[in-house]
DNA sequence: TGTACATCAGTGAACGCGCGTTCACTGATGTAC
DNA sequence: TGTACATCAGTGAACGCGCGTTCACTGATGTAC
């Protein structure tokens, strides 16, 4: 089989990555168990048919998002060069910081996840896979502070899942409708800022 | 109108009670989203169209589930004798006893809330009007505290989203399959004595 | 207390809407010779 | 280089499933006299 010009498969990828990009803003505005087929397609200038010739159906395509987003949150993670010292309060911040604005940047996909999640056991599964890994790493390097002096209050493990909620917890609070309610916005250096102040002291640390 | 005997409303009031518990029970196998009219009515051992002389729709049942649980959280509220100096140690371990308690017991229908937030404008509303006095609640608190010496790490205000958002998360957390996964269970005793330790140091408090 | 009629909770089969998914068709790109 | 045929992304009307909701009916409870 020769290889033609592939100005065809060039298209066909091109419209599967407008679908996904079209699913995005789709997911954004109506929410990922709002969102119709129609309304992806729609926001994509396609067709509802043309959905199938590249997905077998929505989930399929959430699957392919968090594909992409893994992907890119390898990259990220991988340049980023952070300190593992969490006596270290810069080390906590960095951290911080990176969850934060990761949280921040693939929100409507994390939050189609976590959609997805409540009526589907398998993405419930998905959801649990993608965090845990990120306890551990917590939870390593708490060990490693405890071994430095610092007082946890209580076992890393569950330290650490305090810690890896607590972020994209707080984040989700501020992005969604409930900054005008309480009549503030919040900046991202003042959330990363209090943040890091609060679990900072809160797994033992003493400012200088 | 004289009022009969009342045998029939009694009935008919039962039959109502029944249903509601029927929903907790299918919500809690089955997510709120999931559970179907008829999932509903097969749980309490009824026809489908029993449903409709009781509630408008599934909607109209939640609204009705959460008037139930405010009712008794306010009675729960109440009896609570609780301390407001958040630079006693012990009045921050109660208040943090007192949400996930409180998380614990209603989390079907806490749950089936934020399920229902996700698909329908009119409950995010909801669920945000449910959280708001507790924030500003904490947020008093806080204000206190820092006037009795302790130095939060950022705005009252902001401080206490951080710990309103933090225990139902770390409740959610840790009563979702991801226990096993972790390979660790957590009593309530270890939960609520490790938030305490977090959170008092994280709002700057200093353990004698 | 008894009889005739009215009310109403509960039933479950049937209806119909919304939406996911299919499929016959189009036209453009690719391949064979 | 040109012609005939093959492939395949994309189209959009139509199909059909699932499920919420309705409604004619039943039988038990309540009311009138």
């Amino acid at each position: 089989m020769v290889v033609g010009t592939g100005s065809r498969r060039q298209q066909a990828a091109q419209t599967e990555v407008d679908l996904k990009a079209a699913a995005v803003r789709a997911f954004a505005r109506l929410g990922y168990l709002n969102a119709k087929i129609t309304d992806i397609t729609a926001e994509a200038g396609r067709a509802a048919g043309s959905f199938y010739t590249h997905f077998a159906n929505k989930e399929a395509l959430l699957e392919a998002l968090l594909t992409d987003l893994l992907a890119e949150g390898d990259r990220s993670a991988v340049d980023e060069r952070h300190s593992d010292d969490f006596s270290d309060r810069d080390a906590v911040k960095q951290h911080i910081a990176l969850y934060w604005h990761f949280y921040r940047q693939h929100h409507t996909v994390l939050d189609a996840l976590q959609q997805a999640a409540t009526v589907d056991a398998a993405f419930a599964a998905r959801a649990r896979a993608l965090v845990e890994p990120d306890i551990r790493h917590i939870a390593a390097h708490l060990v490693h502070a405890r071994e430095a002096g610092l007082r946890l209050p209580g076992d890393p493990l569950v330290v650490a899942t305090a810690f890896t909620t607590l972020v994209p917890a707080f984040s989700a609070m501020w992005q969604s409708g409930a900054a005008p309610a309480l009549g503030r916005e919040l900046s991202d250096d003042e959330a990363i800022e209090t943040l890091t102040g609060f679990v900072y002291s809160g797994i033992g640390g003493v400012s200088a």
